[in-house]
DNA sequence: TCTGGCACTCGGTGCGTACGAGTGCCAGCT
DNA sequence: AGCTGGCACTCGTACGCACCGAGTGCCAGA
């Protein structure tokens, strides 16, 4: 077990190598940081920490940077969350409060964390799947042209052309939606399946075929669009990764395209405890030497998506994770209210 | 006026610049093209270029490479628009083809520009101003809560929730919903104002306030949506920008995350016809080192949006100019059907 | 267990040299 | 008048080399 010390030297190194981006030394420590001890003392601390492989040494006699171990230690044993100042509590309140429809929340959100953070910012558009249906609409397009419009209790709104078997009439359709409404309305996705099943043979023979296209293209709306969107930005942040960043920041772009690594990024983290993911942490080969802080956010208890902020490794971790559930909160707020 | 033989030394300077990314010289030019003169003589034909302007030495002693002028002379006068190859024509085919909905439709188009330029992507989506009103809808949530949903021709969706002075009974909502959709529909957005004017007159008083609410909130969205979307995708595709490119990719990538830079680019095109802004031809100045080839795509005949790329001066123009117009019209056809 | 001292390592920097691609100019040829 | 070969010149890049200094590991002593 590493003594009370050793672990306040793994801190000091760790706040000034987010703080330098250059290898620190015993000496440089001890200068920075009352420790109470010689540089000599702290080189010793050093050889125990590199032993353990919470550091590492670039080259020889050089300086020594934090190992992702390292920074997990820093991270779970550490470090605390740094709460927001309140101007930037305020600043975050005023920033959302005038968002008009939910592509505007997450946009905002977006913009809102990268400028915060000054990392990569990314936002899951709440998941469908916890969701429950604010309504459900049917308008006629043609005879036989329906369009289906499906809309969810965090603003989400879907819609799909269906082209019916047979003409529809006005007066079937207007007995559709309403059954169909006092079926779904308020229930949750995944029940939906379930609640609709033997509606069809409640209706005449020559319509049936019609809800059953219709019912189908419903389900099959749900199950499509349980893959998730999300918006990024903040992409320009990037640029501040470090002098080796030709190299690096390739593949972290050709990841942030990919919104299937993304989703799985944010997606790993249960419910809503934020989870951090160092470096080699994170499966995907390309984000290695990233880290990525993400909490799940919602508008009532439950997460129904997750936010986060992607980073180099060697970021401000407490800062970072205080932003982000602040950030988390807000937004969570804002549409418990819409 | 420049003589043919010059022409071709300029056409053949930037052919191999693009290649080759590095300042071309007379030697490897005559052993590359066949111009049927030596070196010596290109030598001189590039003394004359460099006088007006349209190629630059980095350092004396260095090869020649294009300036923008250059450029422009070579776009206007010496490059023509490279057709796709049949596969290729056939690949965006499949790949558009696919799509499900409008986000769908232009996601699908913003990888598959990046894809085949190997640059960024831009699209807009389909403008409101253009566009026709497909739908109106019109639920009631609560007693006094309605949410507005307008569907586009173009299958764009926007909705806005609506808390009305007084309650608005079904009866009344019906007959609004009806009354609006038989003066709407497949009406531009544009005549849309003129045409609800009076509506609220012919409403019992109870109901004017709601329905006022209703119309202004209507007339709100079509204004504020007409500030217009966009989607962009292969920025990973900037690292093959240079060896210089930490200093010019910063800008870029802030450039290209301001929406309102973007459409600017974009929109200053004019018509459908396809426009090529060469380096300092751009406005902005994080993207005086970049070329924008954008061109409009439409349903029918009239371009409701802009598609286009954004990457280096030093890009491949006739190929470039070639997929940029292949897919707008694919775009086009596939936003036609639906 | 901490500290001061000391020898050692090795990456970064600055300088001088050599190299070579590329140019501009000029005299001569067609 | 226009093209060509030859030639001197420029200058950016690569390479070698020595030096400096930050940082280390180790050890003997408090």
């Amino acid at each position: 077990m590493l003594s009370e010390r050793r672990l306040e030297v793994l801190r000091a190194i760790v706040q000034d190598y987010v703080g330098t981006e250059e290898p620190v030394g015993s000496k440089a420590l001890t200068e920075r940081h009352q420790l109470g001890v010689s540089p000599a003392t702290v080189r010793n601390d050093m050889a125990v920490l590199e032993d353990e492989g919470f550091i590492a040494q670039p080259h020889t006699s050089a300086g020594r940077i934090p190992t992702d171990k390292g920074y997990r230690l820093f991270v779970d044993k550490l470090a605390g969350v740094k709460p927001l100042s309140s101007p930037e509590r305020r600043a975050i309140q005023n920033f959302l409060d005038g968002a008009v429809d939910l592509d505007d929340v997450v946009g905002r959100t977006v913009r809102l964390l990268a400028q915060l953070t000054r990392q990569v910012a990314v936002v899951q558009y709440p998941s469908l799947t916890r969701s429950t249906v604010r309504h459900v609409e049917l308008l006629s397009l043609a005879p036989a042209r329906l369009m289906l419009v499906l809309i969810t209790d965090t603003g989400r709104v879907e819609q799909r052309m269906i082209d019916c078997p047979a003409p529809f009439g006005e007066a079937s359709l207007a007995d559709l939606r309403a059954r169909l409404n006092s079926r779904v309305v308020g229930r949750r996705f995944a029940d939906v399946p379930r609640l609709v099943r033997e509606l069809p043979e409640s209706f005449d023979s020559e319509d049936r075929g019609t809800v059953s296209t219709v019912l189908s293209t419903l389900l099959e709306t749900l199950v499509e669009e349980t893959e998730e969107r999300l918006m990024i930005g903040g992409t320009s942040n990037l640029t501040r990764f470090g002098h080796d960043f030709p190299v690096m920041i390739r593949p972290v772009l050709e990841a942030l395209e990919e919104q299937v690594v993304l989703l799985k990024l944010l997606g790993e983290a249960t419910d809503s405890a934020m989870t951090v993911r160092i470096g080699h942490e994170n499966a995907h080969e390309g984000l290695t030497s990233t880290s990525v802080v993400a909490v799940g956010y919602g508008s009532g208890d439950e997460a129904v998506a997750k936010l986060g902020v992607v980073g180099p490794t060697r970021m401000d971790y407490p800062g970072t994770m205080g932003a982000v559930r602040a950030v988390a909160r807000y937004v969570g707020q804002i549409l418990a209210e819409s």
